[in-house]
DNA sequence: TTACTATATCGTTGTATAGCGATATATGCA
DNA sequence: TGCATATATCGCTATACAACGATATAGTAA
């Protein structure tokens, strides 16, 4: 990253709140596979249907999902699979992290872990 | 990104959240070539003491600054380089959108572009 | 038309936090 | 000791926004 100018490093900050709402990675997280309805994901994340409208409405404003209608039914698709490539650098972030800490108090990480 | 339980999706949330205020993304920005105390980054930045110390405190906590200290002078530093990479990715993601977006209103993508 | 379903939006409330000024704490020097 | 400097923290205000319930809008079928 070249040093960004003032206006830039707003977008960026906004970007990274899109991304800073558990229910909005919730909301990711649940289109992983396929494109889903506004109805389907109410059901999905046991959540009101006005919050997840109003996440995808802000995960559309930043480009992260794209829309489509099928009579009044609207379904919802990751727009940019490499969003998964930013929750991938962060869990390493955090998971080498948290190994340093665990050293650091002399415990030892577990020689292996189940995959969730 | 394998799926992640709700635990460990609400720490990457929070970890976006650190990163989703642009005069923390100023204070990073201002550590990329080195380390600097908070006096400097405050004259830097334009930004009161009490604010920077405290963005500070919140980049701590999420392990992405150290601190080291000589006398009462506080130096922070870039805690994992790869924190660039995350900016680097969103950068990329914004710019392949506003194409797309200048793309489809007919307008042409600008030759060069004179770097920042 | 009416009725039903799916989605979006409105209005409110509660919570989180950025920014500010003032103050507390710690170090070093006279 | 007293004073100056560097940093951290406190109290406050204003703003942002998540979650909720209610309502508006749009399509579809009777």
């Amino acid at each position: 990253m070249k040093a960004l100018d003032d206006r830039a490093l707003g977008q960026v900050a906004e970007y990274f709140r899109a991304l800073s709402e558990p229910m909005r990675l919730r909301i990711l997280n649940s289109l992983r596979e396929k494109a889903r309805n506004v109805g389907a994901l109410t059901r999905l994340l046991d959540c009101s249907q006005a919050n997840v409208s109003k996440h995808l409405g802000t995960l559309m404003r930043h480009g992260l999902v794209e829309r489509s209608t099928q009579g009044t039914t609207a379904f919802y698709r990751i727009a940019d699979p490499r969003v998964y490539q930013l929750c991938d650098l962060v869990c390493g972030h955090m998971a080498q992290r948290f190994v340093s800490q665990a050293q650091l108090w002399g415990a030892r990480a577990p020689a292996s872990r189940a995959k969730r």
